[in-house]
DNA sequence: CGGATCATTGATCACCATCAAGTCCCGTGG
DNA sequence: CCACGGGACTTGATGGTGATCAATGATCCG
């Protein structure tokens, strides 16, 4: 189902993105915490050992992998700025893209079970991570209840959007997939302050149909058609939704 | 895709089943702990606390549920006999299989976020679960260093299953599929000290179509074709695997 | 501009859903 | 005990959805 050019995403970006690209890691207490910690409201008493979580970002370019299938677990992440996929593999060699992860949302969680990363972690576009020493905050979980309340529910939040789409994949047709995919990311846009109507899909068609189950083709299709239906506008990955109604009734 | 006579997995079971089952409920703190807590080796030391851990058991018949979707969460469960599936429902009706529960596997994970359900637990045969206050084991994992790990390894178990589902759902053929689950059920079978050749599948065809994201004809189909090939002999629920090999090859 | 990736659209076909009988199995009641 | 009834399962026939193959057009970036 998936062509075998899927296979390197690292590579398959073209020659454009150098194997080793530049890291740069500054100190970034404030972005982690803001999105791993604070809007669960810590108290005061809190942040001098907020502060004490040594969390540092890195620079991820568009096509590089923050961690690999196999790579040892030793941090989470956060997206702090761009978009990426997660990809699983297959024993054969197939890929599938399993999540997208925009600013806020949490990586690595899947590493905690056996100390490897299971997926790899790809960057849609040069993007920026926090880095948070998985020893540091499992110390710190301890410490601080909303800490540990915080990260409860990041991974609890992380089962329910798996399982929500494990029904996409195995009860939708293409079209309400596809609708379903647009309305999940033009909501996540919203919660992050941006626009519900418009917004640069950063995936292929490619990778869409990957995490959709479906071909890139019938991706392609069924945007065209939404499109003479008056549904949405895409030009492209900028997709703009005209008929937020009509997407959720199919 | 899905049809009707789904919606009500409890009702569906027949009029077998009560609609107020009988709920025994007897103190078992040696149950979940030996489940969620004793395989990552707690010191001795840790045992009283282990102990002010409040936990009971509780038996669910066929058919019923130990939770349903929107009911408020409080406690997490450990499936301890007998075996139950989690099913997920959309706005529009809809339902679908999300996982398969056996003994030690465990329930209820995804409501931390929300403190509500987002998905029902039913059994599929006379079963019981471990009950776990969420409250308590919280305050345990801030303790106990042992037990907070044995959390976190959980949820990450769980969302790496959930995640392989996905892949199974979004790039597998119908025969890859229910080969998929069979070898999946005979390894978590084996692991449970039972036999890695032959098993009772409590599913019905239209549960693991469900689970598998296709028509409950289809799973009867490839279950003949396979059985035709040499590869199982089924008989009803009652499975036996003859070449795995030829399985785990498509 | 030039090369590669990405996207669109068309034509055909295979897989699996759907509809439809008919059988098996089990628990219940006559 | 056997007949009955209903759910579960199996199997067949047919059609539709979406995959596949193929060719062209758009876009991006060096």
């Amino acid at each position: 189902m998936l062509t075998p050019t899927v296979v390197s995403h690292t590579v398959r970006r073209g020659n454009r993105t150098p194997v080793a690209a530049p890291r740069t890691s500054t100190r970034c207490s404030a972005c982690a915490m803001r999105h791993l910690c604070m809007p669960q409201g810590l108290t005061l008493d809190d942040m001098p050992k907020l502060e004490a979580l040594i969390c540092s970002a890195r620079s991820v370019r568009r096509g590089e992998a923050v961690y690999r299938v196999g790579d040892p677990f030793d941090n989470l992440y956060v997206a702090r700025s761009g978009s990426l996929m997660t990809v699983m593999a297959h024993r054969d060699g197939r890929e599938q893209v399993t999540g997208l992860r925009l600013a806020g949302d949490p990586l690595g969680l899947d590493g905690i079970s056996t100390g490897l990363h299971t997926c790899s972690a790809v960057a849609l576009e040069d993007s920026s991570v926090c880095i948070i020493p998985y020893s540091a905050l499992k110390h710190m979980c301890r410490e601080t209840g909303a800490m540990q309340d915080r990260l409860h529910r990041l991974m609890s939040e992380q089962l329910i959007r798996e399982s929500s789409q494990m029904m996409v994949l195995g009860s939708l047709s293409a079209d309400e997939r596809v609708a379903a995919f647009l309305l999940d990311v033009s909501e996540r846009n919203g919660q992050r302050g941006y626009s519900h109507a418009e917004f640069n899909l950063r995936m292929t068609r490619e990778d869409m149909g990957s995490y959709l189950g479906m071909t890139l083709e019938t991706v392609s299709r069924t945007l065209s058609k939404f499109q003479k239906r008056g549904l949405i506008d895409a030009q492209g990955k900028l997709i703009r939704i005209i008929d937020l109604e009509g997407l959720r009734h199919l």
